[in-house]
DNA sequence: TTCTTATTTCAAATTTTTTTGAAACAATTC
DNA sequence: GAATTGTTTCAAAAAAATTTGAAATAAGAA
């Protein structure tokens, strides 16, 4: 009632005002073109995955109060060197942060990257 | 060479220079005390996982143009149902986004939140 | 050189997430 | 009511991420 069905482009059944919403974009076509690129979704995803974890949002967060060397970052955080180093390879790699070995020591600190995504994003959900 | 190793509060060498900035944010206590508490960082986790997927990632992407029912969003993803509807029961229960019954359909859309972080983090990696 | 400490790497075990396909459910039309 | 379409739910299978503990590496100190 009040819904009415049309064949369209791709041959399914749309609720009425869905085509012509759809038309304005391009129809499925158009709204495949208007994604950003795959590299800009894969890196995105990248960071998204890295910091999926709690450990690792803390680990940020450890490093944006000051650069850490991985024996203290495994005192806050009390878990064993082969956990900690696998975090840390992980956000490593999304490019949030960088190592530098210091004498025996590795110290830890945000890269840029990470410290404008904490900037960004994080505030908006800590601020509530 | 050059580095002074000094045991300190919890019975670990650190390389020179960073007991004293330790000191300043107060020791490995200090730090604990300083993250963020365990629900912020909990809630960031939960939204950072919904986007650790380029599928959901594309999602939110496509729901940023408009609203659209899940049989457009399959056609675009070509995926299948049941794996879409499982990719959006993520992005739900993050709260990015919310589903509207109209008739038959769904239609799902963006919610506030997922708006915002749309704008406040993603920009910072596709504005490169 | 040998010893110690800090950290990483590796492979196996475990846990979690994702995919699949069938079945269920809900709204509509016939 | 029966049949149809859009969507979700469920359980099993598959794939991926994480944890573990042992071994390797690297830098210094003795």
């Amino acid at each position: 009632m009040g819904i009415k069905k049309i064949k369209n482009e791709i041959n399914i059944f749309l609720p009425e005002g869905a085509e012509e919403s759809l038309c304005g974009c391009g129809g499925v076509k158009g709204l495949k073109a208007l994604l950003p690129k795959d590299s800009d979704i894969e890196a995105l995803g990248v960071i998204h995955h890295a910091l999926a974890d709690k450990k690792r949002i803390k680990i940020l967060c450890m490093l944006s109060i000051q650069p850490l060397c991985v024996c203290i970052i495994r005192a806050v955080l009390e878990i064993s060197d082969s956990r900690l180093s696998y975090h840390l390879s992980i956000l490593k790699k999304s490019g949030l942060i960088s190592g530098e070995q210091k004498g025996t020591w590795i110290t830890y600190s945000l890269t840029d990257k990470g410290k404008e995504w904490l900037d960004s994003g994080i505030n908006s959900v800590f601020v509530k």
